[in-house]
DNA sequence: GAATTCAGTGAACGCTTGTACACTGAACAG
DNA sequence: CTGTTCAGTGTACAAGCGTTCACTGAATTC
């Protein structure tokens, strides 16, 4: 048997909050008491993430999310202490997802010829699959107030590092210091991060924001073989 | 004779607004009413920059900016219609400032060689000199709502085309064609970017910071010799 | 000197906000 | 079968919000 139910698994009428549009196709299933309750943090945090496309984290209220997710406001702190505490959860989701793109891009042999155009190509992809998080991680990198903001700061200087050990493979770059190669990572997931941006902002101009991507990256890369290190 | 005034131009007690900081030494000319509206609207920008460091733009109310101000919240309206218009005004303000900057940039004659260091180097002071302004203009670029956010990307656009043209003077960029000259003028305003967000998060890394800026810029310029356009 | 303009006042409005509290009832442990 | 746990409910409250309106009084105009 199968049913509509919105985000708390049950069918019934939920009066006043009727607009809670996460709605999904579910077997019933016995279902757990933890089931459900993850079920329900679920739908808050997936509200939290389409509200703030439009008006931003911190102009958010505890109270619009709940109605979003289908719970009274009350029914919130079951889930998190604070608005600020959705949102540390809400980086990690979408910190998630980054790794999964960049897990994805170091599968890939890539030679080092068209390594640019892949790593341009799966980040596109990536920024188009998992829209909202993306769009997300980057307004609030730096718009967000206090934790949220911390939490993004935080992942992404973790994330510049793995990437500089990435990088560290490369045949050209085996005698890089490790600052130097910091360096770069840098650059390229600031890079990235623009492009990010720039998919988010255009409805459609895939081709054209990826070709420019392109051409900043291979700049970037032109400077690699004249680089001397200077302490 | 000098006296110590709010933001108003009178030293009349304003009771329950009294927090008010905006203080400054005037001499007590004559001041005419519009001369009066003025130095009100800037209390209100003043105010309005103050509170934005700590909770961003849009977790800001028209109550407590007017009260920053020293004023009532109805009277607000007698400068702006609403509290996005003064944000647009905002955005105005410190695009003043960051084109002072490139100006005092510009006249510095710079050879080729030490043109990073000194771009690098007054783009510090500036930084330091009007930290709000940069904060403001760092931290709403994307975090911002609407028309805030508008604003700034319009700015920054002909920034970067400024930017490209300056940039066609130097000897070895004056064959690059249009679009490159963009590329290249887009990566380094970004570069710019991250770094004044670096001085602003650090309270005082400045030299630690300021070489880091320079590395980059230096690896982007790297590149620069063996860039060949391709269409 | 009288009339007009208008920046700033202060009370009042209808809303939304975060949070406290006592509650219900299904899932669970014994 | 019985008692406990706890996600979700409903009411309530004080505080803050944007905006309205009629007002005051000094600067300005005539």
């Amino acid at each position: 048997m199968v049913v509509l139910v919105n985000a708390r698994g049950c069918g019934c009428d939920v009066g006043d909050t009727a607009e809670a549009i996460t709605l999904s196709v579910v077997t019933t299933e016995p279902v757990s008491r933890q089931e459900r309750k993850q079920r329900t943090r679920q739908a808050l945090l997936d509200a939290a993430l389409d509200l703030v496309a439009e008006r931003g984290f911190s102009g958010l209220s505890l109270r619009e999310v709940a109605k979003q997710a289908g719970i009274v406001p009350t029914a919130f702190y079951r889930h998190f202490a604070s608005m600020d505490e959705l949102g540390v959860a809400l980086v990690e989701e979408a910190m998630r997802t980054l790794r999964t793109m960049i897990r994805s891009a170091r599968t890939k042999p890539a030679a080092y010829n068209d390594m640019i155009k892949t790593s341009v190509r799966i980040l596109r992809e990536h920024v188009r699959a998992h829209e909202d998080h993306f769009h997300f991680l980057t307004r609030e990198r730096y718009g967000g107030t206090g934790p949220v903001r911390q939490a993004i700061g935080f992942e992404l200087k973790l994330f510049v590092s793995e990437l500089a050990v990435d990088l560290a493979r490369f045949d050209n770059l085996r005698e890089w210091a490790t600052e130097d190669l910091h360096l770069l990572a840098d650059l390229i997931v600031t890079t990235m991060l623009t492009t990010v941006l720039e998919l988010l902002e255009a409805p459609s101009r895939d081709a054209e924001i990826v070709r420019t991507a392109e051409r900043r990256l291979r700049l970037i890369f032109l400077g690699v073989p004249n680089w001397r290190s200077v302490p």
